[in-house]
DNA sequence: TTGAGAAATACAATCGATTGCATTTCAATA
DNA sequence: TATTGAAATGCAATCGATTGTATTTCTCAA
């Protein structure tokens, strides 16, 4: 049951571990004999390096830690799929946690992967998170750390995030042109980088055409389906808005069933539209107006930040920050029928 | 940068490092003053175990290696989060790998898992994946092995499946019940169980009717929208089906956008139904009929497992099996208005 | 004051791999 | 044959924490 280790090799052969070390990472002082015999043996007795000895000795890790709010969503787990593809081909493996939205998992999470010394570390903050101390003890440990999506700016860190207020911005250019005035707008937590960009990238965009928005049109909340069913039937109690935006599509899935449910006709009497691209977005009638964010791309960006980090550790370069463009695509929700 | 080690607390309190560790562990023959005194000094040096180093001492991993073979697919997606949410408490961290549906990259990910140590692996398998080598060996090296889902069963090894059989045989009785009669049946490769449990139980839930399923009207491949979407051209071609089912949902999906591209009323004309209950599938018009599978307490499940195969390594126990129950979720898109 | 025994702490080996430096081996040259 | 220097291998420390076995310190009773 015990595994193999160098030192087996070395028995085995008469040799001792350092020579057998050596043999195994091709050492150009031990000879062409003995490196293929230790191989041959490696291979016989199923050796397979330990690189929990590795990385102690070395002091470099294998692995880079990853902290997101949930896994299961699929925008999260796209940029997961998308940070695996970049750091596995690497040689680094994942270690993901999920702070379920809960700041004080999240601190645990990073205690726990700063244990595991990890060589670096991605996170995408819970929307519970208002500071960054947790986040500075990182860095100041030395550790290389990349902020995507929802990020804080408060410290100097590397970070990948989508254009979120041109994503926002375009979308309400859309409306406007299309021909709707009246809009109610949904909002997640708004000390969130996101939904602060996306807002303010919606407000302007509406202020170009100079139409404006009610502020007691505005609902905030989690943007969930349940949210976004609840919270049409509050707007139409007021002055009946003629197109509902949505900062996350799960809410605005949910003002469709609602609309669709009161017998309204979505676009004609109210227009509907999301962000981010939920796959369900495509296949739902009408299919829902929303704004791409190319999750996947936004993850292979963040791996690539950490690794170059990781790469150049030694001299403290400035933090950089990569912007995703985001995609507006326009579905049947907010296009009338001439 | 450098981080702070039991030594750093022991130079500074002129003690040893034994001692120090075993104040930090609350070790009875440390005396209070002492422990309580190294306890403020760590907390002051923003003192962090390294868990690679007690790793290597004591021979055990703190972390649980998970292969997928895709992360970003939402059952999958789902399964991880439940098994996080087990682990997590558990004091263990999940690495996480996809092998892309790809057997080599299977096989270099049990590699990695294996130099590092892990714990345990949890395995959904590929669906390249035709032997058990590469699992066997994970046995072999004393490493506890749970499969879920997707699996192998020419290998002693614990898993958690779905009741993939009964789901199909319950879809069959409730379409045969509603009135449908001649059926095409898109299948995923059937050299993997899950597959092969589906054709079967929906095979037998006809049986027992005693209708039969055309040979000619078995479409099998990857079930991707796309494919579906395609099938529908070949099977229309034939004898008209009245219900196609698809023992996926992307399929499922593909198949109703083409019949309604091509004019068909579905379920009047077609019924259609799909398996996994993905999102999209209750919010399509018409809503998809299809059978849920708890995913993430297929994942809780599993992770549970592998956590008392941790626990009682020492004596071989029998491998052991799970059945997660599915449950049939009746659509629009499989009941015809009477 | 001394000795016994308990209480508290120190010593040293260990986990598996790496690596600077020392030592051995061997072939070629004087 | 002795010498030299390169080639090949061995020695031993190290990474940070743990743990069995000393050893020291202390307390209390005789």
């Amino acid at each position: 049951m015990k595994q193999v280790t160098i030192h087996d090799i070395a028995r085995r052969l008469n040799l001792t571990a350092s020579t057998v070390s050596r043999a195994l990472h091709n050492h150009p002082r031990i000879s062409k004999k003995t490196r293929e015999l230790v191989k041959k043996t490696a291979e016989e007795l199923n050796y397979r390096p330990n690189s929990i000895a590795t990385s102690l000795r070395t002091g470099k890790a294998n692995s880079i830690g990853l902290i997101v709010p949930k896994i299961n969503r699929f925008f999260f787990a796209d940029t997961i799929s998308g940070i695996e593809s970049v750091t596995s081909p690497a040689g680094y493996s994942l270690i993901i946690c999920q702070s379920n939205e809960n700041y004080r998992k999240e601190v645990e999470n990073i205690k726990t992967l700063m244990r595991s010394r990890v060589a670096g570390i991605i996170i995408s903050i819970s929307n519970e998170t208002v500071s960054s101390g947790h986040l500075k003890v990182i860095s100041e440990n030395g550790i290389p750390l990349v902020q995507f999506d929802r990020v804080r700016t408060d410290l100097r860190s590397s970070m990948v995030v989508n254009t979120n207020y041109r994503g926002s911005y375009e979308l309400a250019r859309h409306l406007v042109e299309e021909g709707f005035h009246r809009f109610a707008y949904l909002t997640g937590p708004l000390h969130l980088n996101i939904y602060k960009e996306r807002y303010e990238g919606f407000r302007q965009g509406l202020k170009e055409y100079a139409v404006d928005l009610d502020p007691s049109m505005i609902c905030d909340g989690e943007l969930t389906y349940q949210f976004g069913f609840d919270s049409v039937g509050r707007l139409l109690k007021k002055d009946l808005p003629d197109a509902i935006v949505s900062a996350g599509d799960y809410a605005a899935l949910g003002v469709l069933f609602c609309l669709k449910q009161a017998g309204k006709r979505v676009p004609d009497d109210i227009a509907v539209a999301g962000y981010a691209n939920e796959q369900v977005t495509a296949f739902c009638d009408p299919a829902i107006t929303t704004v791409e964010q190319y999750a996947h791309r936004l993850g292979s960006n963040a791996a690539n930040l950490i690794l170059e980090e990781i790469a150049g550790k030694q001299q403290a370069k400035p933090a950089r920050t990569v912007e995703v463009n985001t995609h507006l695509i326009i579905r049947e929700s907010t296009v009338r029928n001439k």
